[in-house]
DNA sequence: GTAAAATCGTTATTAAAATATCGATTGCCT
DNA sequence: AGGCAATCGATATTTTAATAACGATTTTAC
């Protein structure tokens, strides 16, 4: 690694492999400069450079860009969609049930390979187990990653009981705040907060007596 | 409004409103500082004031703090909770189909009232409408909001149909980039980008090998 | 072979967000 | 009533990310 790439910059990588494949696969393009993919994104050159350039083993070269192949070969590899991860999921209600079925997560390379929910016992065609056998099972299925799905009120209890298991990453989809300790990494998923985003610049735009009370 | 709040304080808001009504309801607080709030939410104590301060009406007192109930309604207020926004969706596959039977949409002010796909009928009871019924019923049903959950390669031509249809912002959860003229917002949820963030530093932490070929 | 154009990658500057510092205000305790 | 402790709100500083500027490199054209 040239050094640590930031979180934003990580954000965006996703979008330039879709980008890229789209060039790859319906235009049968071959070498490809951050300029064009600056443009065609809508997003800063030098950013687009700078993004490139931390997942690029070989570089690209002046005039011609990269390899268009070999980039993607580097995004794939840098955000890990080669190597499966095992996760497990706690919350099989609407959203957790969607996300149990997702496809496209194998695509990243995710892999749930257990879902835990209070009392149901087949979502789906998976088998729902309860918390007590999370331990056995994370450990046996050597899974690493815990999708939170519960309600915001058993998220904590639930959290807690997947960092005892042996979860070292958390992807919380309850819209609340947890307390892990510092080894351990936490994703948020808040669809309320980004919705806030969206309707508050909605908000200003069309100018509807705003959401502010202060006006 | 003091000013124009920031994207990621507009991001903290959902999580201090869910925090503020537990407190509220579970153990009966009337008063509550920044302090308080920072220290319980793991936040820095002047970036909490300074959010507070954007939403909050009459302000705290000093000693004091804030009026729990006050700060509820200045946040709920501020994030357009009351008011009820229209929106569409377009894509009712596992993930589009989660979201449109997802309950917790109303708390947050959002009603999605059409569904939108090629070839489905019925979907949770829901009826499914073609795309070339949209304008109509975003006018009809003065829908505003356009959730976009279509795979990536169709997103892009499904963006621009809701924009002549009238939508004024989009919630897209395709994985890809889309080109929407500068008055419409456009707010990204990409599953795929916070997997990597997630993942990334999973990979870090571990060092298993790391994803990174530059090593 | 040389000049020109395009692109890369690095270094500098700007902008934005997070954090620290400080004085002012309010309530509580003696 | 007076002083102490806690909190607010505002201003400054630091940190981080985005953008701009620049020199170096490589291909293409003549």
């Amino acid at each position: 690694m040239t050094g640590t790439i930031s979180k934003q910059a990580l954000r965006r990588l996703p979008y330039y492999l879709e980008y890229l494949k789209k060039q790859r696969d319906e235009k049968q393009v071959v070498n490809i400069s951050a300029t064009i993919v600056a443009n065609d994104l809508h997003l800063n050159e030098v950013q687009v450079r700078k993004d490139l350039a931390a997942v690029s083993v070989t570089g690209g070269k002046p005039k011609t860009g990269y390899v268009i192949t070999e980039l993607i070969t580097d995004l794939e590899c840098f955000l890990g969609y080669n190597n499966t991860k095992e996760a497990i999921i706690a919350g099989v209600g609407k959203l957790g049930s969607a996300l149990l079925s997702y496809d496209e997560f194998a695509r990243y390379g995710l892999h749930i390979v257990a879902a835990f929910d209070t009392n149901e016992e087949i979502v789906d065609n998976v088998k729902i187990f309860p918390a007590k056998k999370m331990a056995d099972l994370c450990e046996r299925l050597h899974a690493h990653i815990g999708i939170i799905c519960v309600p915001p009120s058993q998220a904590q209890a639930v959290c807690d009981e997947m960092i005892k298991s042996g979860i070292l990453a958390i992807w919380n989809f309850a819209p609340t705040h947890l307390r892990v300790p510092p080894e351990v990494i936490l994703q948020n998923e808040n669809l309320a907060a980004s919705l806030a985003v969206l309707s508050q610049n909605l908000a200003i735009e069309i100018g509807e007596g705003s959401n502010d009370r202060k006006g």
